[in-house]
DNA sequence: GCGATCAGAT
DNA sequence: CACATCTGATCGC
């Protein structure tokens, strides 16, 4: 996880680990050994310790999170490897998963051979054994944000946990949610469709507790939709002539809507470099599988490594000051297109001043797409509002803020969450646990996020190994 | 001495 | 731009 999230990553009260797997606080009087590592997605803040070739626990993780990881490469290898000073590019991860060595005569040989990254279908609960008297249920659920990434439902004796990871909780999501019929049971029964409810009531129980996105916490903009987004940008694409030709900065995965938005709309491909190709042509989703091409003189659309673009897209050295728009080295206007995080009403001015400068001939060399990848405040509060869990535990927090963050988080969620203190909870009924509500006032300014993490798992002799 | 890991700037 | 990535410093065997 990013810096600043809170119990060392953990999914407390359960030895559940989530998106960290350094030891580094290992020689802490404070270190708990996880019982099992949760992979939400591949982003690189995601997988800090994953690296590490003494790394050698199981990880649960969606298929595409697997095939996604098995084939990274970091941007160094890639640019050694365009140059030709490096014939095979080195995986990160190749380490999480080694075959058997297989004979000329078809014999296989398994010493040594491993394969940690235990992939689970979305939607499909399935058991998994902490250790002798505790089992979990863990469900992968589509988390919107990007290839691979998921959410984690954890139920077990201890009451049942929802992990956002990294999401985008957009109304539709929202609505989705509210028909997965493993959810149901934890989102209070008005805020169930009815139609969804037709196999009959459920008894509504809250969770105990979500941890959520807290990437864009402290964003109070209504932005819009990946929908409007992507529209409003293919409205913009459109105004240009065909010969015009376009570089889109997915600089990171979770910009396909865009991508798959241009080949849908201009029936084309995308070009992407290697890596890319490499990925995208190993995700489950059958249209993204089927939209990019290596050959770069075969469309007018390139998605290709953004700090070695292809000659098509590459623009020669910029005349600053009312020189023509540049070209690229063969010659062909090229509009840049950059996501970014924009607001609701800022993006439909932006959409009237770009298609204005269009209609009176301005030149028009970038354009900008309102895309965000995390959900700001305004749908977070509805996502909560959903469920009305127990609590509220942030992702990730600012360590500049000292927990200040999570104490504002609190309040701004109190109307979002299940309130009724005579109601049992399965957490606050476990014997010798200690009841944990983030951030006491006089704990602020001291913890950096790790919050009484031992004094939260009721100390930790008993629970090391 | 070098790879692994961390922390901060962009 | 953004908030994931890269770079250079630091750690540790």
């Amino acid at each position: 996880m990013p810096p600043g999230t809170p119990y060392n990553s953990f999914v407390l009260p359960y030895r559940i680990r989530v998106d960290e797997f350094s030891d580094s606080y290992k020689n802490s009087e404070s270190y708990v050994k996880p019982l099992l590592h949760l992979l939400s997605h591949t982003h690189a803040d995601h997988i800090n310790g994953l690296a590490a070739k003494s790394f050698g626990y199981k990880v649960i993780c969606s298929n595409d999170a697997k095939e996604m990881l098995l084939r990274h490469e970091v941007y160094a290898e890639r640019a050694l490897h365009e140059n030709d000073m490096r014939a095979v590019v080195k995986r990160t991860f190749a380490h999480l998963k080694v075959d058997p060595w297989i004979q000329p005569d078809g014999t296989k040989f398994y010493h040594g051979s491993r394969d940690l990254l235990f992939a689970l279908p979305l939607n499909t609960p399935t058991p998994f054994e902490l250790n002798a008297l505790e089992t979990v249920t863990i469900t992968l659920i589509d988390a919107n944000h990007c290839p691979g990434a998921v959410m984690f439902l954890i139920q077990g004796d201890k009451g049942a946990i929802l992990h956002t990871g990294d999401f985008r909780a957009e109304p539709w999501f929202l609505d989705t949610l509210s028909r997965n019929p493993f959810l149901q049971p934890y989102i209070p029964a008005e805020n169930v469709p009815a139609v969804a409810e037709a196999e009959g009531p459920i008894t509504y129980q809250p969770l105990e507790a979500i941890h959520l996105d807290t990437a864009s916490l402290l964003s109070t903009l209504k932005v819009p939709t990946k929908e409007q987004a992507v529209t409003g940008l293919i409205e913009l694409i459109a105004l240009f002539p065909p010969t015009t030709y376009f570089f889109i900065n997915s600089w990171t995965w979770g910009y396909e809507d865009i991508l798959k938005a241009i080949a849908n709309t201009f029936h084309c491909k995308i070009h992407v470099d290697r890596y890319k190709h490499s990925i995208y042509s190993h995700v489950s989703d059958p249209f993204l599988r089927s939209i990019f091409t290596c050959d770069p003189s075969s469309t007018r659309f390139h998605a290709c490594e953004r700090f070695d673009r292809c000659d098509i897209v590459s623009v020669e050295d910029y005349n600053y000051g009312n020189e023509p728009a540049p070209l690229s080295k063969v010659g062909k206007k090229v509009v840049y297109v950059n996501p970014i995080p924009m607001s609701e009403s800022k993006w439909e001015m932006y959409l009237t001043s770009v298609k204005r400068q269009m209609n009176d001939g301005e030149n028009v060399d970038s354009l900008l797409v309102a895309l965000s990848r995390h959900s700001p405040l305004p749908e977070l509060m509805s996502f909560v509002s959903l469920f009305r869990p127990r609590k509220v535990i942030p992702n990730t927090l600012i360590p500049a803020l000292h927990g200040l963050d999570w104490a504002c988080m609190k309040i701004m969620f109190a109307d979002c969450v299940f309130n009724d203190p005579e109601a049992p909870s399965a957490y606050h009924d476990t014997e010798g646990i200690v009841d944990y509500n983030g951030p006491a006032s006089d704990e602020l300014d001291y913890n950096d996020g790790d919050v009484s993490f031992k004094n939260l798992m009721g100390g930790t002799q008993a629970l090391q190994d």
